[in-house]
RNA sequence: GCCCCCGUCGUCUAGCGGCCUAGGACGCCGGCCUCUCACGCCGGUAGCGUGGGUUCGAAUCCCAUCGGGGGUACCA
């Protein structure tokens, strides 16, 4: 094709490579620094996949004293889906991961969003045309079908190459006529004639892998119908990250196949190969089976869920690094965030997610907390997903700190009863009275399951609030609960109970049960006598007075 | 169809020819503690996908096979 056609094809105004080159100079940075990036495509909602990529692109970055890009992949104008950056906002803030450059805060190597790099990608696919290293396509979509079936027909690798490829040496007279018909067309990459040869390149993660060399001509910009003319991935990967001067590619294992052709984009380009690290991606179990993760049918998939659930940032953040880094996941939560990530300890296979082995962490993470930290990060959650508890700590922050500070504050080892925050109302629900609902007497259901006769109920419970104290000492104030047992007639233990049960209304176990039912709604509970102290005596007595109805 | 990646307890993994009768963590089961539930502590359960080689010796090396995953788009 002549020089002067491929030119009338490009704005006249188009600046050369060579200006780009000079304008994104390679950056200055110690030795051994590396630049990476993530590439978030806005065309769906924010996938926990992300994270864990985004989290060891920064990792790497900032402990190489380098940089971490964010760059918008959003060259598929086509998928994309409102709101979808926003989000993406939303979990970088929330996961702490927002870049050092990216559309938001600008850079030098800007612009950070495909879609705004029009000029950028034209000036090199102007060049490959006038180097005849690409060339312009006319087929038809029904074409690209029927040489794919012809392909498999005939048990061939399909694409579109060799003579397969029908415009790849056609006369430059057809071009004319084609462009003179005003007809869209895209253009390709001439891949250069190696079929048949293999490479071989090395992979931060894998070392040396292996493939047969890339024959086909990929389509490396869009339709020229269509505006902004924007390229593919292949192409706008190699033009972009050479440009941003990104020196590691840390992206899904599901590239690794088209490194041959990104390796032949940058040799045509004339420019430095990157380095890759593939990770293998995050996987789900399924009936014995694993699969990806999957966006549609796993809720887990969306950082949403972690969001709604309510794990601290840290916990997730911790969890996912373990799964890169085997190593990470031994060593208590704060080293392992502070050392740094190693490609080469990456696993590459990949991980399932395991909800339990998270709840786990977050539950360890938690316990770490004092009580004035949970309640806060309680708060925020709460503001979003659950208004009416937010409402209450609002009024009830005192209450809220004691009910907190219940075997956590001055213990040993405190409890591990929150692993995410919406679990909160549930566990510590019934420390606010607007969010308890008293018993409605000796009869209530609630306390029917331990046996002991209503009546007997109303009698004890009466005759024990008579003479009452409030001890502030746990011995004293459950000394009060073991008399009344005794008097009553209930075993001294749960194993003389068993022994003739017959013999008594019930155990120590069941009258002190009574107690936890009526103050608590529930069987299970912290230590009562420290909720009681919270709860302050008037409550108390209110809600132990609940049973003798 | 063609091309590629991966494969140790249920899960995350240690292991790089003898320290392996395969170690740890989570889970699960049992016990102790005890006014409940937890926490904590103690103990237990369970694995080298399969078949051939090589070797005195293999989870580790070779071949085959099976299984899982991905690519083969004007999606990224």
């Amino acid at each position: 094709m002549d020089r002067a056609v491929i030119d009338a094809l490009f704005p006249s105004d188009l600046p050369e490579p060579e200006y780009w080159e000079q304008r994104y100079p390679a950056r200055e940075l110690p030795e051994g620094a590396l630049v990476t990036r993530f590439g978030p495509s806005p065309t769906g909602f924010v996938h926990i996949g992300g994270v864990y990529v985004a989290n060891v692109d920064k990792d790497l970055a900032r402990r190489s004293g380098g940089r971490y890009l964010v760059r918008v992949e959003d060259t598929d104008q086509s998928r994309e889906v409102a709101g979808a950056l926003d989000q993406f906002g939303r979990a970088f803030d929330y996961f702490d991961l927002r870049a050092d450059e990216d559309s938001e805060q600008g850079g030098d190597y800007g612009p950070y969003r495909q879609s705004e790099r029009e000029r950028i990608y034209l000036g090199y696919v102007r060049e490959l045309l006038r180097e005849g290293k690409a060339y312009l396509d006319f087929a038809t979509k029904e074409e690209l079908a029927e040489i794919t079936a012809k392909q498999q027909a005939v048990k061939l690798p399909t694409g579109y190459y060799g003579s397969w490829a029908i415009w790849r040496d056609a006369d430059p007279e057809a071009v004319q006529a084609k462009l003179d018909a005003g007809e869209p067309y895209v253009v390709r990459f001439r891949a250069p004639d190696d079929t048949g040869e293999r490479i071989r390149f090395t992979d931060a993660i894998r070392g040396t892998l292996e493939h047969e060399a890339n024959r086909n001509d990929v389509v490396i910009l869009k339709s020229s119908a269509q505006s902004p003319r924007l390229p593919t991935y292949h192409f706008a990967h190699a033009v972009d990250d050479h440009l941003m001067r990104v020196s590691l590619v840390v992206r899904g294992d599901e590239w690794i196949s088209s490194v041959p052709v990104h390796l032949q984009l940058f040799d045509a380009l004339g420019f430095d190969q990157v380095r890759y690290a593939h990770i293998a991606p995050l996987l789900k179990q399924e009936n014995g089976n694993k699969r990806k993760l999957s966006k549609r049918k796993d809720p887990e998939a969306s950082v949403d869920f972690y969001f709604e659930s309510g794990y601290p940032a840290k916990a997730v953040l911790y969890y996912l690094r373990g799964l890169a880094n085997g190593r990470l996941a031994e060593l208590p939560l704060d080293e392992a965030m502070a050392e740094p990530l190693r490609l080469d300890e990456f696993g590459a296979a990949g991980a399932l997610v395991d909800l339990v082995k998270l709840d786990d962490i977050a539950g360890d993470h938690i316990a770490t907390l004092t009580g004035a930290e949970i309640l806060d990060a309680v708060r925020t959650w709460a503001a979003e997903f659950d208004p009416e508890l937010a409402a209450t700590l609002d009024t009830e922050s005192e209450l809220a700190l004691g009910a907190l500070s219940v075997e956590r504050e001055g213990v040993e080892n405190p409890r591990k009863d929150l692993k995410k925050w919406s679990e909160f109302r549930a566990v510590y629900g019934f420390f606010f009275p607007e969010l308890f609902t008293p018993l409605s007497g000796a009869g209530d259901e609630r306390v029917a399951p331990l046996g002991v006769d209503p009546a007997l109920v109303r009698t004890m419970i009466t005759e024990f609030l008579e003479d009452y104290a409030h001890h502030e000492d746990t011995d004293e104030w459950f000394g009060q609960i073991r008399a009344l047992a005794a008097k009553h007639g209930f075993a001294r233990n749960a194993k003389e109970y068993k022994k003739d049960p017959d013999a008594y209304p019930g155990s120590i176990r069941e009258c002190a049960q009574l107690f936890r039912v009526a103050i608590t709604g529930s069987t299970r509970s912290p230590d009562l006598h420290s909720i009681t102290r919270v709860l302050g005596r008037a409550e108390t007595v209110r809600r132990i007075g609940a049973l003798a109805s």
